[in-house]
DNA sequence: ATATCATTCAATAGATTACTTGAGCGTAGC
DNA sequence: GCTACGCTCAAGTAATCTATTGAATGATAT
């Protein structure tokens, strides 16, 4: 194998289909998919110890998909362009399609999205243009915070049970979170609705909100 | 760590990117993109020995990316479904926008890409249509045989040299083979134009052509 | 049945990967 | 200057991956 150019080239493709290829690192990229963040409030997130997230963090900037930059006595790291979203996107597209496994962990956890019922974008603002809905954002405060959609009501997943009063129950709610395979929506519709409430899951989360282009807010 | 809902499908989309994560399954996918292929067929045109590529071929299978049919005493492969054509498409695209490494690679050996002002499918479809372009598939031979463009000559790249004769210098080539990154056709067009033949390359191959919808011949 | 061919399996050696621990280095604030 | 803090580096272990070899299936042909 006199390694040709063109297996040269597949050789850097496989380098990052390798980055990929650790659930750790994809959970890394759908938490900077919400915007900059440092190595140790990183590691707290996904449950690493900060010597590990820092590893697969320059694993990830080998590949490409993500670039850092120094800020004080930090380093924040973030999405390196909107590729990676795209990537991700045909990564899950392929698995949810073609996985029997994906499938089942689907049904057997996210009582099979189908029935959740998932609100598109376009239906999105189209009903909050006109009043219909609560947009609820349940993602942690800190993310919230950072940015959000527009006109959103925040109530982190594990304080919702002590704030249902601050919902309105005559109106339809809908929750979001960080993508589309991010728990905190699925749990957070599943938990209204018990309580009677009309409840639905935005298709996706925060980052292909931007991606398409839609605007969000910022403090 | 107890393994949420989400990890565990991360771990899935995660064994999905370690199935891409070796050049040579990258180089099998493309060489499926084609058609169909046997074990032994396939192991041949990438230079892998039969049990290695079976076990490439298995692994690929796992992660959902192939799937296999029995022909008689042959195994044939196959891509599983256009989705597998669009995560690669997905992983090249960010490998050349976010690693210099292939950047330099493209220069290095395909004289960069731009300079080539590969020739888009519509384009080619209307310079075809009104017969003022010799479209020219440089695959082997049996691969062509298989499936081709309409109305395309095959020559393959090995022959170019000694049946330089059947190609009309008046019309202008159009070259194409397997893929964008197939090195055959940026060979082919390279050759022509030393030869003061005008000379371009289809940006895409055979795979995308026809996963774009648009028609194929075949015997 | 036997022989043959295509493919897979099993066992192995060598390379790579994930995570831990503890040390090292740069920046901010005292 | 010193200390605290955020991050990276280096070394070590256990687990996983690649490619080779030779043996084992399974289907076809004689």
């Amino acid at each position: 194998m006199s390694t040709s150019p063109k297996l040269k080239l597949y050789e850097e493709f496989a380098a990052i289909a390798r980055a990929l290829g650790n659930a750790h690192r994809i959970d890394i990229l759908e938490h900077l998919g919400q915007g900059e963040r440092g190595v140790d409030a990183l590691a707290a997130k996904i449950g690493l110890s900060t010597a590990n997230t820092s590893q697969h963090l320059q694993q990830l900037k080998r590949a490409g998909l993500v670039e850092s930059r120094r800020d004080g006595k930090y380093i924040l790291y973030r999405l390196k362009g909107d590729n990676v979203l795209t990537l991700l996107g045909a990564l899950f597209d392929l698995g949810e399609h073609n996985l029997a496994e994906v499938d089942k962990v689907m049904r057997d956890y996210f009582h099979k999205r189908d029935d959740m019922e998932a609100v598109s974008h376009e239906e999105l603002l189209e009903r909050s243009r006109d009043g219909l809905v609560t947009v609820l954002d349940v993602r942690p405060k800190d993310e919230f915070a950072m940015e959000h959609l527009p006109g959103a009501k925040n109530i982190p997943l594990e304080e919702l049970e002590t704030r249902l009063s601050e919902i309105d129950p005559a109106q339809e709610v809908i929750a979001y979170c960080r993508g589309p395979y991010c728990v905190l929506s699925f749990e957070a519709v599943a938990a209204l609705r018990q309580r009677g409430i009309k409840a639905r899951r935005l298709e996706d989360g925060l980052p292909e909100w931007r991606a398409a282009g839609l605007p969000v807010e910022q403090p």
